[in-house]
Order: C-alpha cells, then sequence, then structure tokens
DNA sequence: TCATACGAGTCAACAATACTGACCTAATTG
DNA sequence: CAATTAGGTCAGTATTGTTGACTCGTATGA
C-alpha cells in the first residue's frame, strides 16, 4: 500500500506526518523521567546533547545549532553551568570565547539519557534491519534544511 | 560507515538523536509562518491536524492521541471553534460526546499549512526513493510506543 | 592607537504551552 | 436512583520560548 512513486501521494505525506509526531514524541518522552527526577527539562537535555556530541563548542555556535535565542539557552545553560554538569573554558586564539565541554558528571547524566533513548533505538533497529535503517536515515536527512543537512554531513561523513 | 548489524552501534544511535531533532524541528518549522499570521500556534495545528484526519473524533479520544490534559486541549479547542475552524456536534449514541470535525475554513487552514511541509516532503522523497522510504516507515513505526503503533496501523493498514 | 565590531552575559517583560487539582453539569448505565 | 462518564471550567504554576536594551571585555582594521 501507497508505494511512494517519484512524487509522493497525499496519503504517503499524511503517514509522514503521524510518523513524525509520534516517533518523535515517543523518543524525547524516554528520557524525561530522568530528568524530572533531577528538575531538569527537555531544554537542558537538548544542551548536554549538543555539547557532548561538541566538545568545546562556542556559545555562538551552539545557539545556531538549536535556534533559540540567547536569553533562552543562558537560562538552561547557567543552570547546568551551577550544577556542575557543564564546564566553561575561554578560547586559546579568542579569548572572548566561552569553549563548552562536559563535565564527569555532565558526561554521566547525558549517558543515563541516552541509554533509555537506546532502549527505544535497540529494538527499532533490529525489527527494521540495515536496509530499511539506511533509508530512514535518507529521508530523515532530507527533510531537514541545508544547514542542519551540512552539520550532519560534517559529523557522520556524507550520510552514506 | 556505521554498517548497522543487528546491534545498532553507539555511532547510529548518536546520528538517529541528530536526525530525529532537526527533521522534526525543521519540519514543524515548515508551517509556522502561516500559522502566525492567524496568531495560532503549533498546539493549534497539531489539533486541527488529528481533527482532519480524524472526523468525527471525540474530545478523549483527541487527548488520548495528543497526550496533553483536557485544560491544555480546552484553551487551543475554544481558539479553533471561536475561529470557526472546528465544528462540534453532539454524539447521536451518547450526547455527552462533542464529536470534533473542520469547517470549510478548518479544512482550507490545514491543507495551506499541509501544503507548506509538502514542499519539504516531496524532494525527500524524490532524493530518497521508494525503498529509503519504505525503510523511513519501518524505522518510525518501531521507534514509537505500541499504541501509537497500534493508531498507525489503524490508518494506515498494517504499515506497508 | 583608536573606533568599531563581535562574543558573551544580563535584565525586564511577555507569550505559548504545558501542568495540577478541584469542582461543576449533563447524560449514561448498572 | 446511584454511580460513572464525557466534557467544561477556574485558579495557580512551571517550562521554554520571545523581544529589546544594555554592559563588558576582546579583536581587528583603518
Amino acid at each position: 500500500m501507497s508505494e511512494s512513486k517519484d512524487q509522493p501521494t497525499e496519503s504517503d505525506m499524511r503517514l509522514a506526518q503521524d510518523l513524525l509526531f509520534f516517533a518523535y514524541r515517543d523518543f524525547t518522552n524516554a528520557a524525561d523521567v530522568a530528568l524530572t527526577e533531577l528538575g531538569l527539562g527537555r531544554a537542558h537535555h537538548r544542551a548536554l546533547f549538543f555539547i557532548g556530541r561538541n566538545p568545546g563548542i562556542t556559545v555562538s555556535d551552539l545557539l545556531a545549532i538549536l535556534r533559540i535565542t540567547k536569553q533562552s539557552l543562558a537560562r538552561v545553560l547557567t543552570a547546568l553551568v551551577d550544577q556542575g554538569y557543564v564546564a566553561q573554558a575561554s578560547g586559546r586564539a579568542d579569548r572572548r570565547q566561552r569553549l563548552l565541554t562536559l563535565t564527569a558528571a555532565g558526561s554521566a547524566l547525558e549517558r543515563k539519557l541516552f541509554d533509555r533513548q537506546r532502549a527505544r533505538l535497540g529494538p527499532a533497529w533490529r525489527q527494521a534491519g540495515p536496509e530499511a535503517v539506511a533509508g530512514f536515515r535518507c529521508v530523515m536527512r532530507a527533510i531537514m534544511d541545508d544547514a542542519a543537512r551540512a552539520y550532519i554531513d560534517a559529523h557522520d561523513g556524507k550520510a552514506d
């Protein structure tokens, strides 16, 4: 059913809307329990995740990834620094920059949250199989905008 | 790169986190401009979408899909009814129920928002090809929880 | 070297979306 | 008829986002 030729049909795309809503909702929810116990939210998780994936990232680069305002990030970042999950260091080349890294506690927390999500992805990978996973990657990569695609490709090498 | 065997690797799953974040962000953003012009938000879009896809749905069924509280939905639904996008009708069998449908204006608005997202999915479908789309569906379906999967299957007939 | 631009932090105010918990009405059902 | 259910409503709060203005210190180019 729904053969998805060159031109996606109406029902193809309606299904895609459903899929994106439910998969994203349940994937992000997976980490919520652990976050709530610590008085943190999803915004903290996102910051932790992208700092962990980009050690030494500058504040402005992180802002560009998250696409939120400086004030929204500041709230979250201040909490993470105060609670010892994130460390700041002045840039060597440009001392105005604050290079962000996870502390040991930050790495441990991020891993804990990641493990919750891993529990959801693992079975999905096994059930779907390698080819389906490759297709998933290909479609997801094509849905996002150019800047995000460039980021993905830089991290994961030209998304096969 | 990242062969995705039976067991997903760490980098497989890290990439999946990136993909879900960026694809969801950019897909939902696609409709935001049109929404903002009308003083509506994403919560309104979600309600419009699921009512359009389930004409005559009850309030409690819609709550179960969205997984938000009655109060959160009421705020959004009141606005949509007041502005003439959604109509309510008493259930024939159970007159306590308010069966929700889109008005002509509601359908037109939902379609307008859908077209913005279609513009993002269309090229993605063409670039990725039918097999990749099938894989995308398979993985996304497996990421969500059982209840969501049952909903998807009921709508789209046992996911391909 | 000095004006300008830039990275970052901060303050105040506000908006959207979610939450809890309590309470009400009307209709259904045992 | 009593209990349950569908739905609505009120009051208060939390999280995450926004705008706009302002400061501080560092780079950088004329």
